[in-house]
DNA sequence: ATTTTGACGCT
DNA sequence: AGCGTCAAA
C-alpha cells in the first residue's frame, strides 16, 4: 500500500494577500477580488456568508469588515498596478487591461519549493493543490518508531493511544468515542450493505435523517470515518504527533496499513509545518491508500487540518460521499449519469436508485430541489459487481470499460500514481473584453504578449526550458446585425472558442542580468520572442481563423495566447536534439544558432541602460553585430519556412484555397469572399476586416516575425504601435542591468556558465562551464557562492540559475515573494533545496530546482 | 458582470 | 490539430 497525500492550500489567494498586506487571517476577513467579483475568501469571511464568486458590493453588504483586495493588473505597456482600486460596481471596464495572477504564482512556487524540499515524490496538481506520495518516509518513520518502542520494552497491549489521537479535535468527540479506533472492525462496515456507512454499531440501515438535513448527516458521518489532526503549532500539536507515532508503533490491534497511514500523518504533519514555516501559508492535507480518497480527505476537514483515512474505513467513507464531489464527475459528464441513473422509470436499477435516496432523506422524489444528493453508496449498491456494471454501461448509454472506471473511481480504487512535477505545463495569458475591431484586437494582444514574454523569460530561467507552440485562443461575439444574418438557433456558433496554433516565433537572445543587495550581480541568457513577434504570429493565426470556419473574428468577446509544448533544454543532448529537430530546419546550422542556446557567442552587449521595458518591451536600439548571429537563425528559420510545404495550411500558399473552403463551409449568410484573391476578413463584415499587408501573396503568414509593412494604407489597417518599433530592430540582446552593477568588464564568479565568450561562432561550445560542472559529478559537495549552501556539484549550475531568477524576480516586483520577511539579504523567500550530505542520489526530475 | 488560469481526453 | 470538458481561486 502507498501512502497518498492531497495537499490544498487554504483559501490561497487570500492568504497570499493576508501575508502581503500583513492581515490576520483569523481575525480580518479578507477576500479577493477580481473585477466585481470575489475568486477567493477567507475564512473569517465565510463565516458572515461570504462566498466564492460574489460580487464584491454584495459581500461588503454581508460583512461590513471585509477587506477586498484586487488582483494585480497589467495594461499597455507593461504598466503593471499592484494595487488596483476596483471598479465601481457597473462600471465599464478597460479592455487593453488585464487581470494578474503573478503573485500566486509566486507564492505558488515556495509552497512547492517548501513541498520539493521536504519529500521527492511532488506532482502539481494545481496552483495550490499538489499530490505526494510519502509512503518510504511513512515506512522509514514507522519503523523508527517501532525500534523505539521495542527498545523501551513497551508491550502494546492498550489501544488508548490511538482515542488520542484523535481526541484533539473537539468536534469529534462523538465520533471517537466508539468503535472508530477499531480500524481492525471496520470489515465489519465496510461490507455492509450500509448507505450511512456506520457500520458495526447496531443496524443502522434504517438511520434517518430529517429532510434538509442529509447534507450535515453526512458531512458528520464523514468526519466519523476519518481521523482530523490539528496542525496547530501549539503544544497539542506536538503531543498530538508523538501520540500518534506512539500509537502507530505501539497499538496492536492496528493492522499494518493503519500504522503507516498513522506515520503518514506524523509525516504529512510535519511537511505542513514546514509549509508553513517557510511561506507562513496554512495547509489543509488528505492522507489515504490512493488520489481519490486522499483528495476527498483533505476538504474534508479546512483550514489547517489533516486527515487520515485508514484503509479500513475507506470504502465506508466512499460510500457516504456524494458522487458528483468525486474529482471528474462534477460537471456535465456527472450530472448526465446521475440524471439517467435516476430516472425512476427506467429498469435497471433507476427504482433502486430512486429508493436509495429515499432512504437517504428524499420524502417527495418529485421535488427533485430536495433531492439529496447521490452517494458513492447508491452506486455501489445498485450497481456494483459485474452484473451491475454492465447494467450501469447500459443504462447511461457508455462503454463498458467507461463504466467500469466510474465504479472503480466511486468504490475509491483509483491507484494511479503520482506523477513527480513541480513545473506547469504551459503558460498562458487571456483577457475577456469587447472587441469591436482589429485596433482593439491588436492592442488587447499587444498586453497579453507582453506579460507571456515576461512569464517566457521567467520560466526558462526557472526550468530551463522553452515553448515551441503558440496557441491562439478566440472566442466570438454577437453583433447586431449578427442576430439578422444568422439564424437564432446558431448564434451559438458565434459565441464559439475556436483556437489556432502554430510554432513559437524563436526570438532573440535576452541577456538577463541581476544583482541583489549585496551587489552580487549574475547574468542569464534565455531567448524569448518579443511581443511584437508574437502579436504579428498570434494575427496571423486569426486570419487563419477567419478563413475557416466561415464564421468572423470581429467581434470577439476572449482573447488567449498560450504558450505550450516547453521543450527542456537540456545539456544531455537527447532533449536538445529534440528541441532542434523540432525547430524548422535551418536552424541547426552552422550559424551557431543552435549552440547559442547553452552556451551563447555573444559579445559584451552594447546595452542600453537600466530599464525594464530595455528587457522586456524589446530589443536594444541598436543590435550588437554578433547578435546577428541570432538574427541569422531568424532569417534561416523564415528562409527554411518558406521551403516548407504549406503544412499549416491557410496561413500563406494555402490561402486562395483556404478562403473559398471558409466560403464554402459558410453557411447562408456568409458572404462571398469580395476577391479571388486571399481575403481574409477577420470580421467578416467589411467594415470591420483587417486586410494589413495582405497585398504581396505572402502577407499573411502565420507570423514569425516577418518584418511586415505596416500601413499599406488600408483603411483598417493598424498603425504600428511603438511596439512593433522596438521589435523591428530586430534581434538585439537586451540586457537588465540594475543601478550599482560594476562596469561591463567585470565577470562574475557566478557567472561562469555565460560568461567564457567563446568568440569563434558555431564553435562546438559544449558549455565548458557546464562539463566543469559537470565533470565533478562524482566529486561531492559543493558551496555556492551566492549564499554558501553546500550541494552536490552537478546541482551548482541549477542552484546559481535558481539564484538568478530570484533576483530578477525581486527585481522586478519587489517584496512579490515576501522576501523582506524571511530573506534579509534581499533575495526571495523561496529557498531552494536543502541538501543533506548524505542525500542520495536523485532522479533529476524529482529535484525541484532541477528543470 | 465569472475571470483567469491550467490539465486532459476525444476525434 | 482543434475542440470540448473539468476544475480551482
Amino acid at each position: 500500500m502507498r501512502v497518498i497525500v492531497h495537499v490544498d492550500l487554504d483559501c490561497f489567494y487570500a492568504q497570499v494577500e493576508q501575508r502581503r498586506l500583513g492581515l490576520d487571517g483569523d481575525v480580518d476577513a479578507v477576500a479577493v477580488q477580481q473585477w466585481s467579483n470575489l475568486i477567493a475568501v477567507n475564512y473569517v469571511a465565510r463565516r458572515h456568508g461570504v462566498k466564492r464568486g460574489m460580487p464584491a458590493h454584495e459581500a461588503q453588504k454581508l460583512c461590513p469588515g471585509l477587506r477586498c483586495v484586487h488582483v494585480e493588473t497589467i495594461g499597455e505597456g507593461g504598466v503593471v498596478v499592484e494595487d488596483p482600486t476596483p471598479p465601481a460596481p457597473g462600471a465599464t471596464r478597460d479592455p487593453m487591461v488585464k487581470a494578474s495572477l503573478r503573485r500566486y504564482r509566486g507564492a505558488s512556487r515556495e509552497v512547492f519549493a517548501a513541498l520539493a524540499a521536504h519529500c521527492d515524490l511532488v506532482e502539481r496538481a494545481s496552483i495550490d493543490e499538489a499530490f505526494l506520495d510519502v509512503t518510504a518516509q511513512s515506512a522509514a518513520l514507522l519503523k523508527e518508531a517501532q525500534a523505539a518502542a521495542a527498545a523501551a520494552g513497551r508491550s502494546a497491549g492498550h489501544g488508548d493511544g490511538v482515542g488520542e489521537v484523535h481526541s484533539n479535535d473537539g468536534r469529534e468527540e462523538e465520533g471517537t468515542g466508539g468503535h472508530e479506533d477499531g480500524a481492525g472492525v471496520a470489515g465489519a462496515s465496510g461490507d455492509a450493505p450500509d448507505p450511512d456507512g456506520e457500520g458495526v454499531a447496531a443496524g443502522q440501515q434504517q438511520h434517518q435523517c430529517k429532510p434538509k438535513d442529509y447534507r450535515r448527516e453526512l458531512d458528520f458521518r464523514t468526519q466519523r470515518h476519518s481521523q482530523v489532526v490539528d496542525a496547530e503549532h501549539d503544544a497539542t500539536a506536538t503531543e498530538l504527533s508523538q501520540s500518534q507515532e506512539a500509537a502507530a508503533a505501539a497499538a496492536p490491534e492496528l493492522t499494518e496499513s493503519a500504522r503507516l497511514l498513522l506515520a503518514g500523518g506524523v509525516v504529512v504533519d510535519r511537511i505542513r509545518r514546514a509549509v508553513r514555516e517557510a511561506t507562513g501559508f496554512t495547509v489543509s492535507a488528505g492522507i489515504a491508500a490512493n488520489r481519490v480518497v486522499a483528495k476527498l480527505a483533505s476538504a474534508r476537514n479546512k483550514p489547517n487540518k489533516q486527515t487520515i483515512v485508514p484503509l479500513s474505513l475507506q470504502s465506508a467513507m466512499m460510500r457516504s460521499i456524494p458522487f458528483r464531489e468525486v474529482r471528474g464527475f462534477g460537471g456535465k459528464y456527472g450530472s448526465a449519469l446521475e440524471a439517467a441513473l435516476s430516472a425512476k422509470d427506467g429498469d435497471g436499477g433507476g427504482a433502486d436508485v430512486v429508493t436509495r435516496r429515499v432512504r437517504n432523506g428524499w420524502h417527495d422524489p418529485k421535488a427533485a430541489d430536495d433531492a439529496p444528493p447521490l452517494t458513492c453508496g447508491d452506486l455501489l449498491d445498485v450497481f456494483g459487481g459485474t452484473d451491475g456494471t454492465k447494467r450501469f454501461a447500459q443504462r447511461c448509454s457508455i462503454p463498458l470499460d467507461a463504466a467500469t472506471a466510474v465504479m472503480r473511481s466511486v468504490a475509491g480504487e483509483g491507484m494511479d500514481e503520482v506523477k513527480p512535477n513541480l513545473k506547469p505545463k504551459s503558460l498562458s495569458a487571456c483577457k475577456s473584453a469587447y472587441l469591436g475591431d482589429a485596433a482593439m484586437v491588436r492592442r488587447c494582444m499587444a498586453v497579453l504578449a507582453e506579460e507571456l514574454v515576461e512569464r517566457m523569460a521567467e520560466d526558462e530561467l526557472l526550468w530551463r526550458r522553452r515553448a515551441t507552440t503558440l496557441v491562439v485562443h478566440h472566442r466570438g461575439a454577437l453583433k447586431k446585425d449578427h442576430l439578422s444574418k444568422w439564424k437564432a438557433g446558431k448564434t451559438s456558433e458565434l459565441t464559439r472558442d475556436r483556437n489556432r496554433q502554430c510554432r513559437m516565433p524563436l526570438g532573440a537572445e535576452a541577456t538577463v542580468e541581476a544583482s541583489n543587495s549585496q551587489g552580487e550581480t549574475a547574468r542569464k541568457t534565455v531567448r524569448v520572442p518579443t511581443p511584437g513577434q508574437i502579436v504579428e504570429t498570434a494575427e496571423g493565426m486569426l486570419r487563419k481563423l477567419a478563413s475557416s470556419g466561415g464564421l468572423p473574428v470581429l467581434p470577439c468577446t476572449r482573447i488567449a495566447l498560450c504558450a505550450t509544448d516547453l521543450q527542456d533544454l537540456e545539456t544531455g543532448s537527447a532533449s536538445l536534439t529534440s528541441f532542434f529537430q523540432a525547430q524548422p530546419k535551418g536552424s541547426v546550422n552552422s550559424s551557431g544558432g543552435g549552440t547559442s542556446l547553452r552556451s551563447p557567442q555573444r559579445k559584451r552587449p552594447k546595452r542600453k541602460r537600466g530599464t525594464l521595458e530595455g528587457f522586456f518591451g524589446g530589443a536594444a536600439k541598436k543590435p550588437a553585430p554578433t547578435t546577428e548571429v541570432v538574427g541569422e537563425a531568424h532569417t534561416t528559420i523564415e528562409d527554411a519556412k518558406a521551403e516548407i510545404p504549406r503544412a499549416e495550411g491557410e496561413g500563406q500558399g494555402a490561402g486562395p484555397l483556404a478562403g473559398s473552403f471558409g466560403a464554402a463551409v459558410t453557411e447562408e449568410p456568409a458572404p462571398a469572399p469580395a476577391s479571388p484573391q486571399r481575403n481574409e476578413m477577420w470580421g467578416g463584415d467589411e467594415e470591420t476586416d483587417i486586410r494589413s499587408a495582405e497585398r504581396e501573396g505572402d502577407g499573411v503568414g502565420d507570423g514569425h516575425g516577418e518584418e511586415v509593412e505596416e500601413g499599406q494604407g488600408q483603411d483598417n489597417v493598424i498603425a504600428p504601435s511603438e511596439l512593433e518599433d522596438k521589435d523591428r530592430q530586430g534581434q538585439g540582446v537586451y540586457v537588465l542591468v540594475v543601478e550599482d552593477e560594476p562596469p561591463d568588464p567585470v565577470v562574475d564568479s557566478t557567472d561562469a556558465e555565460v560568461e567564457p565568450e567563446p568568440e569563434a561562432a558555431g564553435a562546438p561550445a559544449q558549455a565548458p562551464a557546464e562539463a566543469t560542472a559537470t565533470t565533478s559529478l562524482d566529486g561531492g559537495m559543493k558551496a555556492c557562492p551566492r549564499c554558501g549552501q553546500e550541494m552536490p556539484a552537478e546541482e551548482l549550475p541549477e542552484h546559481e540559475d535558481w539564484h538568478v531568477a530570484m533576483d530578477l524576480q525581486e527585481r522586478f516586483h519587489p517584496g512579490s515573494s515576501g522576501s523582506a520577511r524571511r530573506a534579509p539579504g534581499g533575495l526571495s523567500g523561496i529557498q531552494p533545496r536543502q541538501w543533506s550530505k548524505q542525500r542520495a542520489p536523485q532522479s533529476k526530475i524529482q529535484s525541484f530546482f532541477k528543470r
